[in-house]
DNA sequence: CGCGGTTGTCATGAATCTGTAATATCAACG
DNA sequence: CGTTGATATTACAGATTCATGACAACCGCG
């Protein structure tokens, strides 16, 4: 129930981006919204979405640009692309597919048919995402390997720093109470005083370096990690 | 914090039900005592408890056997129940455990370690609270990043500060009087001074910036949030 | 056994937050 | 206008909360 797939909805169009992501939200997933080619790289940039809703047509680079770069880079180009077309002819549908595109739907488009080819092309990923590596913006980690690396360079992470980084990266954004990354990290079943989270952040913060920028502290809540952190 | 949680102690020995129930409604629980099974049994029909302190040794039905018992019935079934036994070892846990009790204290046992178990297996049960972004014309609030913008720019909130928007923003266009924002924001039996809250305001606004706009002061009654500030 | 590495706790000081009171402004009303 | 009650602003001491470094217990391993 944790861990909602972020889809990445590029779609210029106000109405059906928000159409998309109220069903998108309601199906468990989270949606993630951007109008342009530009919006969408930095969404991308941000945090790696398990899927793309791509529109075909969009103002600046067009969805089928965008569908290549993504399939050319390294860290999208496993990620699942569905492409959203106004027309359903075969050339296009042939384009689309020829530029990387996992899947398309015709518009207008069905809430159960879109949602049915998004789980569809998660299950035909999932086998191979199962445990990989997670990232945030320039912080990479790789749960197989169990490594972490910032910037290209690799990080010498302590094996309970670990834990609490791949908690957190798998949660971005969201702050974190003590007492909820002790339950998840520790076991709920432990007894271990609060303050000893910030002991290992402290280590985790020393661990990561100039990444720790991205590990802010909420005042009288708890820990977040962030794409954005708060220029001091 | 009205809704304190009941927990139904289950214990004998009177000076330890006694040091328990100050203990726990010390810390904001609702304590009921039981001296035997049978007891336990009446308060159970009363009123369903949050959860249930069960002693291993008391006089007549054992509280493993109890434990079996409320487990079976699909009443009690979902109550947490954490067992206090004066053993500590193997073959009475694994029993406890088997029984269906969540988890055991081992006497002599801590008060703070009783308590840390109680919220524990509480929070297990309960679910998770997810935190809904509030919006109020171009300011948004994100209870679960614990992230507040206004027209894309990030805004530094103290905690106070951040419930007290956190709360007007849930209740927009609507005046609330210093005394209705003590009691929902600070509890309702704290003592502190109205003027407090004009205090809390006026961080507040600083930390709005032009946001702050959005709130505003009704002569005589409290204050207000709106998304159609009157001009000045 | 000793060793390096890890882990949970604690003491301390710095940073930040809080409630109150004193003072300055303001708005309404005669 | 000037009075008056209410709000805004500022300053501040006490209280919280967090970062940090030290430390002893512990673990796996040679």
């Amino acid at each position: 129930m944790k861990n909602n797939p972020r889809v990445l909805i590029v779609e210029d169009e106000p109405a059906i981006a928000e159409l998309v992501a109220v069903n998108l939200k309601h199906a468990g997933f989270l949606p993630i919204c951007a109008e342009d080619g530009e919006a969408a790289q930095r969404a991308i940039d941000a945090v790696l979405p398990d899927a793309i809703l791509l529109d075909w047509m969009l103002p600046g680079e067009s969805g089928l640009s965008l569908a290549r770069k993504w399939r050319k880079n390294a860290r999208t180009k496993a990620v699942p692309i569905l492409m959203l077309t106004a027309r359903g002819d075969e050339p296009d549908r042939i384009a689309g597919l020829d530029a990387g595109a996992d899947d398309y739907l015709t518009k207008p488009f069905s809430v159960q048919e879109m949602l049915a080819r998004i789980r569809a092309v998660l299950r035909r990923r999932a086998p191979e995402h199962v445990g990989e590596t997670v990232s945030l913006g320039e912080l990479l980690l790789d749960a197989m390997t169990h490594r972490v690396s910032y910037r290209g360079e690799v990080l010498k992470v302590g094996p309970t720093e670990f834990k609490l980084l791949h908690y957190m990266m798998e949660h971005p954004e969201r702050v974190h109470t003590r007492t909820q990354l002790l339950d998840k990290i520790w076991g709920d079943h432990v007894f271990i005083e609060d303050r000893t989270v910030d002991v290992h952040m402290r280590r985790l913060r020393v661990a990561l370096g100039s990444a720790s920028e991205l590990l802010e502290t909420v005042r009288g809540v708890g820990y977040r990690m962030t794409v954005n952190p708060a220029q001091g």
